[in-house]
DNA sequence: GTCTATAACTAGATAGAC
DNA sequence: GTCTATCTAGTTATAGAC
């Protein structure tokens, strides 16, 4: 937009990145931001409007590329199967690998990142609501359609539900990322093998046979 | 500690619960809790000192009956299995029932309390962090070595993801509580139905045969 | 124990000079 | 585009009457 002036818009989306994922974006003042960017205090009302148009801003700059690289991602593995059923590990990887992917990339930012998808998948803030909400459900819905195709003997509930306790593991994981955990482990080695691992894991529990369910998808094969 | 006077510190419990949940401790100022629990505004200040006492209150109160669940029914399952290894399954039950079945009683918080527990999970808030946190580790240090023993074949680092990944999946999942989820579904059924299907899920997870450590687990053994 | 009044402070937003 | 000064409204906390 802005030819090659103000520096400043991109200083104070990243810096109030940093600290919305700090703190959480209430505990966050504009002053705080604009004090630890060194811009002035009425460069957020100018560049953005008010504050909470910045959150929006801050959310919707790293969640549009996840999504587009997960939904690239799954044409690839729907271009490759054709006609054929996916294969189940390859949709999860198309799932999951760009969040790993994109919370180990400093340059995409990273744990930062992490923190804020947790934050917004909890908090009932009504821009994150909006602008993030909006773009997770078009990748629900894509995904949860593929993973019904590579699993045909589950029920729409049962791809609902275990696709949704994999989406908090994952992000549950991501939290930890930088932060020390209990044990003193940390997020592994890198990239590859974690979301080989995760990927791996997640399958095994779609495979999982639950209690109503076995008989059903015995039949259904 | 007060003889029978004093329902409004009760009444200020529930109802700062109840917001917390809705909105986060931080978009909730203490006129709204007094407003809305038919107190008056020092009330809280006379019964817990600050707000952010307050917020620890509200968050313990809890917090230390699931932790105390989660351990007696560990003791349990171990006594059961006397020298012999506990049942995979029996130790994911101890840890993962009590919470779902606080979580679906209003008795207990309910869906409101499962939202604090999220909450504090990725809040970096200091008073939920000493409150909870420390509940939190025991719980974890006693299950992570009880199945440790359920599948030796596993390392420590495994152990630790996999549960690490199951907590995560669980409390995303006891989020979802009385809230709209995008297709449409909604909780389901009652306790029984749900623990037994997230336990058959975390089982198949956990024995889940990783890349790097299919063949140390099959030489364990 | 309960309440009113208010102190002491911080928030987001903006008007207007430069 | 940037800055200072300021406005209005909201915050927690408390002093002191009842």
């Amino acid at each position: 937009m802005n030819a090659g002036a103000s520096g400043a818009r991109d200083r104070v989306l990243d810096t109030a990145e940093r600290l919305f994922a700090e703190r959480g974006p209430d505990a966050v003042s504009v002053r705080d931001i604009t004090n630890a960017a060194g811009v002035n205090l009425a460069a957020i009302n100018y560049h953005f409007g008010s504050k909470q148009a910045l959150i929006a801003a801050v959310f919707e700059r790293r969640m549009r590329p996840l999504t587009e690289a997960r939904l690239r991602a799954l044409d690839g593995v729907e271009a490759v199967a054709g006609d054929q059923p996916p294969k189940l590990e390859a949709v999860l990887d198309a799932l999951f690998r760009p969040a790993v992917e994109q919370a180990l990339d400093p340059a995409r930012g990273g744990g930062t990142f992490a923190k804020l998808m947790a934050r917004c998948l909890i908090e009932p803030n009504a821009v994150v609501e909006q602008t993030i909400r909006s773009d997770f459900e078009t990748v629900v819905k894509r995904f949860d359609a593929a993973l019904m195709r590579a699993m045909p003997g589950l029920t729409a509930d049962d791809v609902f539900w275990r696709r949704h306790w994999l989406i908090g593991a994952l992000h549950h994981s991501l939290l930890m990322l930088g932060r020390k955990p209990p044990g003193g482990r940390r997020l592994p080695l890198d990239i590859e093998s974690y979301a080989e691992r995760f990927v791996a894991f997640a399958a095994a529990g779609f495979r999982a046979v639950l209690p109503g369910e076995s008989r059903k998808r015995s039949q259904a094969k």
